[in-house]
DNA sequence: ACTCGCCTGTCG
DNA sequence: CGACAGGCGAGT
């Protein structure tokens, strides 16, 4: 479900109603979620730790507890919500934290590709999904870790803008709009397309994940998506090529395409797109 | 660079 | 019933 303004817009409206307080009571399934929820790491934050911040480093959500950071990932599925400790718990909702005053912060993932793990803050460096990441998409140097990129790879361009190792929050919806409004085709080869027009691909990817942020993310049509308060965010009515297969393009017309490449769903405008 | 696997749910 | 879904990683 979530990249980088989904994942943002939910830590946003998070941090107030948790951070500075405490953890009473932790709930953890076991269940396998990307890695497996480990319970008693989790229930070792109980009635100790004060939530200190809550950060974003790409599509992953930082909570900081002092000695011991929760890594959280929210996978496809995966949502994060608050609710009464008392409120009935809907289903595949897996850890839970009540805080102290009486607020739960629940993980809910029914496809289970999310990852939810208590990592000691002193060597959240070395763990191995974080260490990994690119330029963050919002706040990174995206032009210069794209450019880079783009010069030793024989990828497509859009497999660049996919892989976390190059640039930390870009997903398939958002990697599609960039490249529309960088008017740059998905599958051309990055080192083929000119340092103006990574240049330019990095400016939209910039821009697009700054408008998004500031609708409140991209609720789809399934409307999978909420903030921490229940607001859909309205950036889907904005979208120029994702899920708009047939669909005339914005700017000249024609019908947007649909294309499977890497196993996942391309949008794209033949004409505007080179 | 592709395919598949991991899961459940929804839609046509 | 199959196709598909906003992610990621292990294989090949």
């Amino acid at each position: 479900m979530p990249e980088l303004p989904e994942v943002e817009t939910v830590r946003r409206s998070l941090a107030p109603h948790i951070v500075g307080r405490r953890v009473m009571a932790v709930s953890a399934a076991p269940v396998k979620l990307r890695l497996g929820i480990e319970p008693g790491e989790w229930r070792s934050l109980a009635g100790v730790a004060s939530l200190r911040g809550l950060h974003r480093r790409g599509k992953y959500i930082l909570a900081d507890f002092g000695a011991s950071t929760a890594v959280l990932h929210l996978g496809m599925s995966g949502r994060l919500v608050l609710r009464p400790h008392a409120a009935a718990c809907e289903k595949h909702t897996h850890l839970r934290l009540r805080f102290e005053h009486g607020i739960e912060l629940r993980l809910v993932d029914p496809r289970r590709f999310g990852m939810a793990v208590v990592v000691a803050t002193a060597v959240l460096p070395a763990f191995a999904p974080l260490a990994g990441l690119g330029a963050d998409a919002l706040d990174g140097d995206v032009e210069g870790a794209l450019l880079a990129a783009a010069r030793r790879s024989r990828s497509p361009i859009r497999a660049l803008l996919l892989d976390q190792r190059v640039v930390a929050g870009v997903g398939n919806i958002y990697a599609s709009e960039a490249l529309a409004r960088a008017g740059v085709h998905p599958l051309r080869q990055a080192a083929a397309i000119s340092s103006e027009r990574v240049a330019r691909l990095a400016g939209a990817v910039k821009a697009v994940l700054a408008d998004a942020l500031a609708a409140g993310g991209t609720t789809l049509a399934d409307g999978g998506f909420s903030d921490a308060s229940g607001n859909e965010g309205y950036f889907a009515v904005k979208l120029d090529v994702y899920g708009r297969k047939g669909h005339p393009c914005r700017a000249c017309g024609s019908p947007i395409r649909r294309q499977v490449a890497g196993g996942r769903s391309v949008f794209y405008c033949a004409r505007c797109q080179r």
